[in-house]
DNA sequence: AAGTATCACAACCGCTTGCAT
DNA sequence: AATGCAAGCGGTTGTGATACT
């Protein structure tokens, strides 16, 4: 389709923001509220795109807006956050409060993308394993009614080929060679590629993280008698368990990446729920 | 002291997504 | 279903500050 420019960009400021700019900016979003940026430089006076106002408001006028240097306990949450979600920083950003966006992705560049430098694709990953539409009976009351896509991992062992082996404990649970790779990236160790309004990985992240634990609890109850424990066992010993390598196993993908969720205090916490 | 290299971060650009029509 | 617009996102660039030679 194509998009041309958000807004003229005769007669408009660029570059560094004065500080009379931004306060023409605050004063406006106090008044009006957020939203409707492109209608921000008639009505507020300001020759900035609306595009512009709003990278301006998000990433250095806010009042929430964390400003100095990182702490190591957020340097820390950054590295994992990363791990796990690759370059969504915003996603990143929505687990650190006070931070943007912006700020983590300059963040991470200036600090770690040297000193990490980006994997080589490897063929696992660009064929990673397709899990589609858990049974719904493996699923929590609360999940039955959600329609699960896809959701792709990356294969522990790339050479490992899948009739290799034994077959799934549920049929209907299948797996199976991607056709049609979704990610080229970097990508983390596992993605879940769900529709759009059922169940997002920011939900996920946010309200619905135990949920999401209490379905992966009921898949490692399928998989292995032994691991019929309590939800909240698996919770607390997630990377202790022989768990993790039955799922490994069977479904062939490393889920090591996810473990440290588990491990790391406060993490469902903080401001949600805490796993007991 | 001057010139150059490097760093850090604010801002921009182009693309994608979601929604309204 | 197709189209157009606004907002959001991530990659990239520009620039001032600082370190180094």
């Amino acid at each position: 389709m194509g998009r041309g420019p958000c807004c003229s960009k005769e007669g408009m400021n660029k570059g560094a923001w004065t500080a009379i700019e931004d306060e023409l900016l605050v004063e406006y979003i106090k008044v009006h509220g957020e939203g409707k940026w492109s209608g921000i430089p008639k009505k507020s006076g300001l020759k900035r795109c609306g595009k512009s106002c709003r990278l301006r408001w998000l990433n250095y006028l806010r009042p929430d807006i964390k400003r100095g240097n990182m702490s190591p306990e957020e340097e820390d949450l950054i590295i994992r956050l990363h791990k796990l979600l690759g370059n969504r920083w915003s996603l990143i950003a929505g687990r650190i409060p006070g931070r943007t966006d912006n700020e983590i992705k300059n963040y991470w560049n200036t600090n770690f993308a040297k000193k990490a430098p980006a994997r080589q694709t490897s063929s696992s990953e660009k064929n990673p394993i397709m899990i589609t539409s858990p049974p719904s009976d493996l699923l929590p009351p609360n999940l039955q009614q959600q329609q699960f896509t896809n959701v792709w991992a990356t294969p522990l062992q790339p050479e490992l080929e899948f009739e290799a082996l034994p077959p799934p404990m549920d049929q209907n649970f299948s797996k199976t060679t991607a056709s049609e790779p979704q990610f080229t990236d970097n990508s983390p160790d596992i993605i879940m590629d769900l529709n759009p309004g059922e169940i997002s990985v920011s939900e996920i992240f946010n309200d619905d993280f135990i949920n999401f634990n209490d379905f992966e609890a009921s898949e490692m109850r399928n998989i292995d008698n032994r691991c019929n424990t309590q939800v909240q066992e698996i919770a607390e010993n997630w990377a202790a368990s022989d768990c993790l390598d039955q799922a490994q196993y069977y479904m062939g993908s490393d889920f090591s990446p996810l473990a440290f969720l588990f491990e790391s205090e406060g993490w469902v916490g903080d401001d949600d729920v805490n796993v007991v």
